[in-house]
DNA sequence: GATGAATGAGCGTTCATTCAT
DNA sequence: AATGAATGAACGCTCATTCAT
């Protein structure tokens, strides 16, 4: 099984959520929901067995250690998280056809990514808090990203370029500023102030045109 | 004093980091690096007393719990990071004269604001990890945001926008989108990718070429 | 279940000392051995866990702080030390049938209590010390007394007052005066002086003599 | 300097509170309400300084340990309690000229131990409490009482015997059962039930009276 | 004499993990 | 597979005591 089969195992296996227990289902969901809220390393298994409804043994029977569960919680996660930006399906059409621009591209990612992360806040917050402290978590990240995301992000802007349709600047610059741009939203829409009043289709809309256009006009 | 001045005076005792024992420096210095490395939860006192040389005991002679080390960090962390925003004497007279432009304004803050993470990594890290677990924290931010960053950007905002100088979308959109593009440079910078290579001038230039006038060429 | 019940039930659980796991016993013993020896206060759990060879961890699962083993020690003590003083059978056919006298009711409590002190001479000692610190057992003792002890003597010394077999004082006096006389036996027996002598028969019937004639001949 | 001087030294020095600095005094009246309250064990040294207003320092300058405090509060404390039982200038009369009946000669006794209890409820306190736990205390009393009490107490029980004014028990049991109902009198007026309403001249009244002539009418 | 910062041993308690059932 | 009692290391914190000022 070379890294791409295993990647791709790793999807399906997200995608999926292949055989669990209905224990085992039951343990992620709670360590999900409060190693969201408390942090990784401030919740205890015990807390975590009485949410869950079993035994705090039974955890350490279908992982190893607390750190096991995280792991098995997060890569998934991050690959759930990560690995659609190219590879869903509307994507990869737009993308292959370029019947449509760079924004009809963003606006595709960026809605499909905003679905995701709406349906999966706590999981998105633990990727984001515990990816800092654990070295083998940002590896993954990193790995992923620069085998999966990085390079098609990398062609495309590349082809759009060419095509005169973006501008001019180092492909990393454009992905880091359009990147930062969508997860800055998302981050803000859900984890900042996810109790403001959101017009969400209208903000999406507004912050393609801000990425796009910037924010001086006639410009 | 009212509450102009208590935040002036939180301000000053930041920025001169009023009269500490040496010993209580050594404190808040080890207490920063391990904080910022494990996060607070997993980092123990006894290692933090290793490290600054002292005995336990003596951490909680300046600081009666383990919390109240972490806000005695962060709060004026806080401050020191964000107030400048608009504080800094230079954007405050661009900003006053307005002989100058948005562009000029940002390039302003967000020179002052790479300068000041650059020097206070571990600070900043501290404080995006730690705001997510301790309402208390995410108070003191939104305090300080809602008071004293917000209405001058605002202010500054709808003027730009009258002057027809920015375009006319909802001034908390631009808001959220401005910031959002300095604060991913800043954090892609020092905190993602600290170790690329970074020609921090143009990159910061081109930054803020991004967010006045998109990516999309001629528009 | 009703007051009387629940008292039942406790006076039970305590004669019987129902379902103990055997390491739950360990720390029990051990802890009234300890806590008599040296104070609830001065007594170290570590101590506790290492004489009654468990883990320090064990106790704390058993008893969720060290208060809470002292309370599970001390309150079902001062039941089973407190309501036999009336609750035992051969004193209730002597109280009820009055076919006895007052000589013979003490008679038979002072007995009774010797013997039960006798063979918990720890128990007594924490329990003294402890209520004078503790002000939820003070609380629970003095429940139980005013409930459960002293409208018995009460109505037995009224009775005997009536029937002109004790003299005509407050009962409040001649209750003080009667338990001042045992109490103070007991403790002067087993706590103050254990190594002197005694002939123990002899010094009971002559504390009872001395507490129903006093100590002026012929008078 | 023999063992007779030194107990009258240390009763002098009892009676009079020598020379002490106002610091001294400050922290032995502060340590004596703690310790009173909350025990020894349980009363931590910076307590005692921050209710004396001294310095944590202050206290060991004067006293080399936390349990020399103690002594130097209980040693003198129970020589007061103690010695006036018969060192009493009246008590020393009436026993000498014998002009008096036994009950008198308690009844002097039992009032002037009153009134020192009166004033000294917290020091009774501590001595009791403490001397469970302090083998050097125990030691104390019972040097003292062997040496100063019992000897005298039991010349007048002898020889009240003698002149037949008291019945002819062992005095051991007859000095008991005195000392256990003038003690238990106390402590119950004191400490067990000091908020009660109490008529302290009929109650020490009738407490002799019972003493004298038990509970029983015409014996 | 008086101070109070500094100490480090020891406290009560929690924790991830093990294992006999 | 599931349990939960048991573990003992490690935690945050307090304490009596020391000592330079």
């Amino acid at each position: 099984m070379d890294k791409q089969d295993y990647l791709q195992h790793l999807i399906n296996a997200g995608e999926e959520d292949v055989q669990l227990t209905p224990k085992q289902a039951k343990i992620l969901e709670a360590a999900i929901e409060i190693f969201a809220e408390k942090g990784y390393a401030a919740t205890s298994t015990s807390e975590i067995a009485k949410k869950a409804g079993v035994a705090e043994g039974t955890i350490f029977r279908h992982y190893k250690t607390k750190k096991e569960l995280l792991i098995s919680i997060v890569t998934p996660g991050i690959i759930k998280l990560t690995v659609p930006f190219f590879a869903d399906q509307f994507v990869s059409e737009v993308f292959k056809e370029r019947s449509e621009s760079y924004e009809q591209l963003l606006r595709k990612i960026i809605r499909n990514r905003f679905e995701f992360v709406q349906k999966n806040v706590p999981l998105l917050k633990i990727i984001i808090q515990e990816m800092a402290f654990h070295e083998e978590l940002k590896q993954s990240f990193q790995s992923i990203f620069i085998k999966k995301i990085f390079p098609k992000f990398d062609e495309a802007v590349t082809q759009f370029k060419k095509d005169g349709l973006i501008v001019d600047y180092p492909s990393s610059s454009i992905i880091r500023f359009t990147m930062t741009t969508i997860i800055g939203f998302i981050i803000t829409r859900f984890l900042i102030l996810p109790e403001a009043e959101w017009d969400d289709d209208e903000e999406i809309d507004r912050t393609i045109r801000m990425l796009m256009h910037g924010i001086q006009p006639d410009s």
